[in-house]
DNA sequence: TTGAAACCCATCTATTCCCATGCTATCCCA
DNA sequence: TGGGATAGCATGGGAATAGATGGGTTTCAA
């Protein structure tokens, strides 16, 4: 599972070093690394995940009628503008530049766990929206209620 | 699984690069190249995959009638109408003429990721439908809820 | 014979790989 | 409990390599 908000580094070649948890969640089977694209809700991020995630992503669109809108418009915003990044020996990714200018990734990197997936901001534009996390997420809490907890004792 | 969009150039030749990325997801077990054919929903392109598809393809329509309109429909615009084109030596295709015409592509050609098939266009043409590519798939997003993701790890 | 297609070779560049460094948190032992 | 040793991780720079591209040569068919 992707957790936690970890910041780091992007040198001049462009590499940043991926969270050692988040590569750990990343997972290794089908290709050492993370595929990462623009966000489909339109906000000023990219999403990443292991391969497993876009190969889930794939069954689900095959489950769509093939040349619906539906199907074509979700495949060219996920595979169309997806990319591969594989680690390097020190678990590194080299951010793609259209990337680092389309984000404004000038130097700090903010990688964001979201469970299944995760994030990647410019720290300085997630550091705007963090103060208001909270109160967002008040709004929406009982939403939380009804799953029970596994293995609860007593 | 075919990712991302990559843009490589036509020489005078009529020779392009395709990406390796594309390349290893062709296969190459019965046939090392790629089969390529006019957009079947009729969209300003063409559509290419690895052999393996287009023989996932014809079992399909061994299901409907032989000499039935649908199947003879189909037959035609997908076999009909697909070419072969295998890799050189150093991973290119030599694009048709008549295609290069059709689809104009005057320099520069747009290989487009699609999860099990891709895409080929004009890099010009493909540009102008670039921008409205995450407001059409937001419209779509409810289509990727409720399947839970597989084995998920950590 | 002529054009086109396949093949071979050379070059350039962006990416990948490898090695080295420093920091920090953890562990071990006194 | 305190201090030193150690291992994991983030970071930086230079070397090696894969991939994209261009040009020339051979082969085949019309």
């Amino acid at each position: 599972m992707f957790l936690a908000t970890v910041i780091n580094n992007v040198d001049a070649k462009g590499r940043v070093s991926v969270p050692a948890d988040f590569r750990a969640a990343a997972g290794h089977d089908s290709f050492n690394g993370i595929i990462i694209w623009p966000a489909l809700n339109g906000g000023p991020f990219y999403e990443g995940a292991g391969y497993a995630y876009i190969e889930h992503m794939l069954s689900v669109m095959r489950n769509l009628p093939l040349y619906s809108k539906e199907r074509s418009d979700l495949q060219n915003a996920l595979f169309g503008e997806a990319r591969k990044l594989s680690f390097d020996s020190n678990g590194r990714i080299t951010m793609p530049k259209d990337i680092i200018d389309r984000l404004d990734l000038d130097g700090e990197i903010a990688f964001v766990g979201q469970g299944d997936s995760f994030q990647i901001w410019s720290a300085a534009t997630r550091a705007d929206y963090v103060p208001n996390i909270q109160s967002d997420a008040m709004q929406h809490l009982h939403h939380l209620s009804g799953a029970p907890l596994p293995g609860g004792k007593g």
